[in-house]
DNA sequence: CGGTTTTGACCGGCGC
DNA sequence: GCGCCGGTCAAAACCG
C-alpha cells in the first residue's frame, strides 16, 4: 500500500493560520526542486534519499557524488529565499506578524496571570493543576507549518517525537495527529494532518523551538555545525 | 519492563 | 448560558 520511502513531490512553505495554513510563497529557485522539511537538520537530510527532482526523476539517492553538495544547496537557497522574502531572521524567529497570531506570543502573557494569583488558595488541586495548564498554553511559540506531498505521515525530521493525542477535526475524513519532542525540557510540538482537498499532501506544523541538536547528530558526528538550528 | 500509542474524557475558547 | 470544537491529559493497551 505505502511504499518503503516517501517521495516529496511538492514542498511548500507556510507562516501558520489557525486551521487551513495560507500559503506564503513557493520556494522561486527552480519550481521543479524540491526540498527537505524546513527546520530539519542538515545531518537528517539522509532520511530524504528519495526526495525527487521532476526535472530529472531522479532520486538524490542515485545522483552519487553530488548529493551532498545537492543537500547543502537546497539548505543555502531555502534561506536565502527566507531571508528574501520574509526579510531575513526575522521571519527564523517568526517575529510579530499579522498573519501568524501565534508568533504574538511573549512570556509576558504567562507572567501577566500572575495578578489572579491572590486567589490560588481558593482552588482545589486539579483546578490549580488546570490553571498551571491554562498559564502554560498562554504561551504561544512560534509556529510554522510546511506541506509535502508524501505517503507517510510523519516525516523524518531527526528529532524524536512522542504521539500525545489525535483527533478528528471537523470537515476532514483524516485524523490530525499531535506530537511532543520526547527529549526533557523541550516543549516542541508538532501536528500532523493530510489536507482534506488532497489527502496525499501532508500539513506538519511545528510549535516551539528545540533546546537540542536532533537525535541523529548522536550517531551522526560529522556535522557539529549549528546550521541545523537556524530555525529552531 | 520501560517507552510508545491509543482513545475516551475533559477543558477552555469562541460564536450564537 | 449553551453547544461546538480543537487541544491535551492520562489510563490502558501495545510493543520490542
Amino acid at each position: 500500500m505505502s511504499t518503503t520511502s516517501h517521495t516529496i513531490a511538492h514542498h511548500s512553505l507556510f507562516e501558520e493560520q489557525d486551521q487551513i495554513p495560507t500559503q506564503m510563497g513557493f520556494f522561486p529557485f527552480s519550481s521543479n526542486l524540491t526540498l527537505p522539511p524546513l527546520g530539519c537538520h542538515q545531518s537528517s537530510l539522509k532520511a530524504f534519499t528519495s526526495i525527487t527532482t521532476p526535472s530529472s526523476s531522479l532520486p538524490i539517492s542515485q545522483q552519487d557524488s553530488s548529493t551532498s553538495n545537492l543537500t547543502q544547496t537546497l539548505f543555502h537557497k531555502s534561506r536565502e529565499h527566507l531571508t528574501s522574502t520574509f526579510g531575513g531572521p526575522q521571519f527564523l524567529s517568526l517575529h510579530r506578524s499579522t498573519l501568524n497570531p501565534w508568533a504574538l506570543g511573549d512570556v509576558s502573557d504567562c507572567l501577566s496571570s500572575k495578578r489572579s494569583g491572590f486567589d490560588d488558595h481558593h482552588l482545589g488541586i486539579s483546578a490549580m493543576k488546570m490553571k498551571k495548564m491554562k498559564a502554560r498554553r498562554k504561551v504561544r511559540e512560534p509556529r510554522f507549518c510546511f506541506k509535502t506531498m508524501s505517503d507517510v505521515d510523519v516525516l523524518d525530521d531527526g528529532y524524536k517525537w512522542r504521539k500525545y493525542g489525535q483527533k478528528v477535526v471537523k470537515n476532514t475524513q483524516h485524523p490530525r495527529s499531535y506530537y511532543r519532542c520526547t527529549q526533557d525540557n523541550c516543549r516542541v510540538k508538532k501536528r500532523v494532518e493530510r489536507l482534506a482537498e488532497d489527502p496525499r499532501m501532508v500539513i506538519t506544523t511545528y510549535e516551539g523551538r528545540h533546546v537540542h541538536s536532533p537525535s541523529n547528530d548522536i550517531e551522526d558526528s560529522s556535522s557539529p555545525s549549528q546550521l541545523g538550528n537556524f530555525l529552531w
